[in-house]
DNA sequence: TATGAATGAGCTTTCATTCAT
DNA sequence: CATGAATGAAAGCTCATTCAT
């Protein structure tokens, strides 16, 4: 139920910044667990071994904390996106790569999705008021313009792909797979977590993708 | 706030059937408005105009009564999907209309989205105990490959389609808009739920899944 | 869960007798497990398999229910006493008969335990209100004083012996072991509920009393 | 209806340990009055001069506030028992000291025998889950055999008497007169608290005990 | 005689938050 | 920097009882 503290400096007392950062992580799976709502002030205190007031100390209230939440998660995205180096590559290995990377990146942080859900649920409030998340502007869309582009230039790519779309289509067909596999698993009365499900899924997602922006 | 009850016969009271579709509305409303957690019964009654105690005469707790929510949007949405007649129609416009009519369906019934999220904030926990959502098994995806088999016959569709991973892209780029937009607006800063941008949404989701069926 | 109707005529319906005999012995079992604070109208209602409207039809209330079932049970156990004919018989042998029915009595109707605890528990209350029960007084008294002054006369038994004390000893001692056999049990970690548990107490009750009466 | 708090130290703000005394305090009281399932916890937040919450910060609930009460009744009679010195007395003394003792104990501890009712009521399970109860075992009993085998030796007492059996008898006489004197009162048609009536009823007591434990 | 529908008051419990040190 | 004590408001839910037929 705790939080995992390896990557942090032994609990020397009284260190502001490692508090403020458990509090973080304990928060994080709480609200990624739980939702916004449902999620425990009490239970995030228990998580991060400290007391419940220090959380107020440190963020003023539930919803601050999880606008603290939202902003490192968006952060943490950025940076890896930022890691991908997309310029680097061919066109169509570039689309790629930015496919599977958003599969993987969704794959292996669950809590981002329930956190975007849970902001979303209510209505991006918590952003709205965030300057930090609005001045994180994405830099995959300027990438990906740039790799269409030079796809387009090349002869190998269609013309008139809207990045934002593009994005958006990648994006929301790993989303909404792994966001809502318990509904879909009840529905279509199958397992989509097993790895053969997994592979399959990211497969489906390349071909469709490689086969809009490809010429012919 | 409250329900609209315009297709209801006038409150005439003791109307057992009357009741329940109303605390069945003004529920849905709630649950899509605040999610499972945020939802709360004292509304669901005020929304409803009937005293808190008949929510629980009738659905004998909050999440019976989230779980009878979510079976009558899945009741609901699959009416609509049987009255497409997508069999009538040749394999590119069926498929065209099919995803014409998932997009419209999540526009006009943004509660539908809200709805699953909750339950898959909750792991599925209500649809499993639910028979009635199991049995009732969208018959879209043997209609889709039906469609996918028939395209195939004919050389215009490509062959080795999933129908239920082409269902699920065609529900994902539409939903994770949808269900997503305000923290994309916020993201991405421009509106995308402007008529043009709607336009432009549906129209390049069938783009991406026409280019993928299409065979060349 | 529900009440043995086997002495009971088929359930003709629109039945008032038989209907008020059926909710008596539901609400006597149900006072009898949870007290009247914790029984509950609806599972009277259950058990007797009636509407629960039709528990207020015919008694007033829970409460008027409860002094009509605490009355009922006052004319059984003295119906029971009166079946003894202590007169017939010798005195030290009438005390012991005495002794036996009152322990085998509490043995088999702990009901009676339970709803006068209740009853003691409000103070007396319902009985109060009950012209029925304060006619009701019990022949024991008077038999057992005749007895009393047999023996005395006889001279085998002490004389000044009150027979409401010696009453409420007998009373007293098989009460206390049976009512409060769970707590007994707890503190003296034994189980005061074996057969031959029950048998010790039993004889250990008998040569009290009759240690008590009996003249040296 | 407030708790008598004479005993406790100005009411300090932000002292737990007075906090806690003096709901368990009120709670003794509440449920002594009106049963577990009577009880109302808001009651006793009001008794205690308590915000309600403050109960649950403490005590988790209504349930374990209850087990609380009662262990702490049993350690209150125990305390109380242990200061009886008993071994120091004749035989005889030693006994009737003991029933005198219990009956007094009785007597102004009324909230003992209630709560002794509720928890037989729920078939010993809050004691059931209370390990410092089933430690705090009688002292009584060994006590008791002693004095017996005391007495056997010396001659004055017959042989063969339980110590067990004998406690329970003592207890159950002074026990039901007191715990059913509301019921008693109205079959007997005469009031059975008088001052008078209480020393008759101690004095039965002691001659039936003593005529039992004594030869000849 | 009998019943399904409906309710107001109040129950135990929860929760985010503040106080005082 | 940190914390145990305390709280007002409100949550989900229950209960005896009444309404209307």
């Amino acid at each position: 139920m705790s939080v995992d503290l390896s990557n942090f400096p032994e609990p020397r007392v009284r260190d502001a910044d490692r508090s403020q950062a458990v509090i973080l992580l304990a928060a994080r799976d709480e609200f990624a667990q739980h939702g916004l709502g449902g999620a425990r002030v009490d239970r995030i205190a228990q998580r991060a071994d400290v007391n419940k007031r220090l959380i107020y100390y440190y963020f003023n209230s539930k919803d601050d904390l999880f606008l603290a939440v939202l902003e490192q998660a968006y952060a943490h995205i950025r940076d890896a996106e930022r890691a991908l180096h997309l310029t680097d590559m061919a066109p169509a290995a570039a689309v790629r790569r930015l496919t599977e990377f958003t599969w993987e990146y969704y794959l292996e942080h669950p809590e981002f999705l329930t956190l975007l859900n849970s902001e979303n649920l209510h209505r991006g409030g918590h952003l709205a008021r965030s300057a930090r998340v609005r001045d994180m502007n994405s830099p995959l869309i300027d990438t990906l313009a740039e790799i269409l582009e030079r796809g387009r230039r090349e002869g190998s790519f269609r013309g008139g792909v809207d990045p934002v779309q593009l994005y958006v289509s990648i994006a929301g067909m790993a989303y909404f797979y792994l966001s809502n596999c318990h509904t879909l698993s009840a529905v279509f009365g199958r397992d989509l977590m097993t790895p053969k499900a997994q592979q399959e899924r990211l497969s489906h997602i390349c071909d469709v993708i490689l086969s809009y922006v490809l010429r012919e």
